[in-house]
RNA sequence: CAAGUAAAUCGCCUUAUCGCUGCGCUUUUGCGUAGAGGAAAGUCCGAACACCAUAGUGCAACAUAGUGGUUAAUGGCCACCAGCCGAGAGGCUAGGAAAAGUGCAACAGAAAGUAUGUACAGGUAAUGCUGUAGUGAAACCAGGUAAACUCUAUGUGGUGCAAUGUCAUGUAAACCAGCGUUUGAAGGCGGCACGCUUAAGGCUGGAGGGUAGACAGCUAAAGUGUAUUAGUAAUAAUGCACUCAGAUAAAUGAUAAGGGUGUUUUGUUGUUGUGGAUGAGAUUCUGAAACAAGUUCAGAACAUACAGAAUUCGGCUUAUAGGUUUACUUUAACA
């Protein structure tokens, strides 16, 4: 698993995202939460992951992209930590519950933290 | 110089590392190349395109409203006229009709129209019956108001690319054909009526594709740049050159370093004006341990906007740190 973050790698089904949300379990780590579901897809990735930022908190399209691409981001350059480790297939969506626009900086560490609770609950499972 | 008016225009840059989307070449790993805006926004007008009758009729509803031009088209734009505002450069205009009708009208006034008081004068059998005065912009065959209803003229069919078409998967609904029934509902996507058209539910047979899955539509166009010509202008014609985003939980980025630009401030530099000194004057000196405002260089802090394509164009409206350019105006005050 290298540091890219291509098509393949990105949850784009409409089905899947529903399925997602109606089955997955959460983790979270203020600003971020993230949904997450065991599943089996034929391409040899680690997970199908998504992003997604309210349109209630943030009302111009400029800063939700902003924020996107901030999570994708440092999803990109932090995934292989954690992921490499896991032998389960899953689908992710990880969602910007926060009111401010933040810096890199603060999305990768909470990034950082959320992955490993995420792979504690994983773990123990 | 300052204050202002009207236009036009730019709206951060560079490098490194790691990435994203399309296309091309390689072939499984890479390489090359392209990759947001002046408003991409609001979705307010006008079109192209698609489907529903090649889009019908009447009413309703809505829109527009000086004259001429421009355009694919417009309610946009340009020119001119008129009115109003401003000292001016300029700005604004919802600029058709009040002799079709209905309504409305502050203050003053008895009364603003199914009214007629007071004073004086005249007249009658009698009476606001007649005149004058008085209020008011207006006092009765009148006038104002149509960003009041209304009337007139002109225009508008509806729905929007989640349109629409093709393909894959084969469990329903819908679909097609035949039979067959009725007090004849319902559909054809905005309100009504007419007209046109398809015709429900049931039975038999056929055929097939919903789930935003994929592909087309989907980016070569009323295209961009530039020059010339015509025109006051909007704009048009012609020549030359160029090809310039196509994503779909939605690419166009992240980080680091450096540089721009602006504001404030510290130091520095030393200009101009005022003041002071000198002198009959011209002038010269002073510029800090007189005052004010610029300039040069260096440092620091802060700021660097509004905002993200989604079928495509032409406009309008709104948001926008800061910068640049052009043309023009200046009543008063100061020099």
């Amino acid at each position: 698993m290298s540091l890219t973050y291509s098509k393949k790698e990105k949850l784009k089904s409409k089905k899947r995202i529903d399925q997602l949300f109606a089955e997955g379990q959460s983790v979270s780590v203020f600003p971020l939460r993230m949904v997450y579901l065991p599943t089996t897809f034929e391409e040899p990735i680690g997970a199908k992951t998504g992003v997604s930022v309210s349109k209630r908190n943030f009302k111009t399209a400029v800063d939700r992209n902003r924020i996107k691409r901030l999570l994708r981001e440092s999803y990109r350059l932090n995934k292989t930590r954690y992921f490499n480790n896991l032998t389960t297939q899953y689908t992710i969506m990880i969602l910007y519950i926060g009111k401010d626009v933040p810096t890199y900086n603060q999305v990768e560490n909470k990034m950082n933290l959320l992955f490993q609770k995420f792979s504690n609950k994983v773990s123990k499972a």
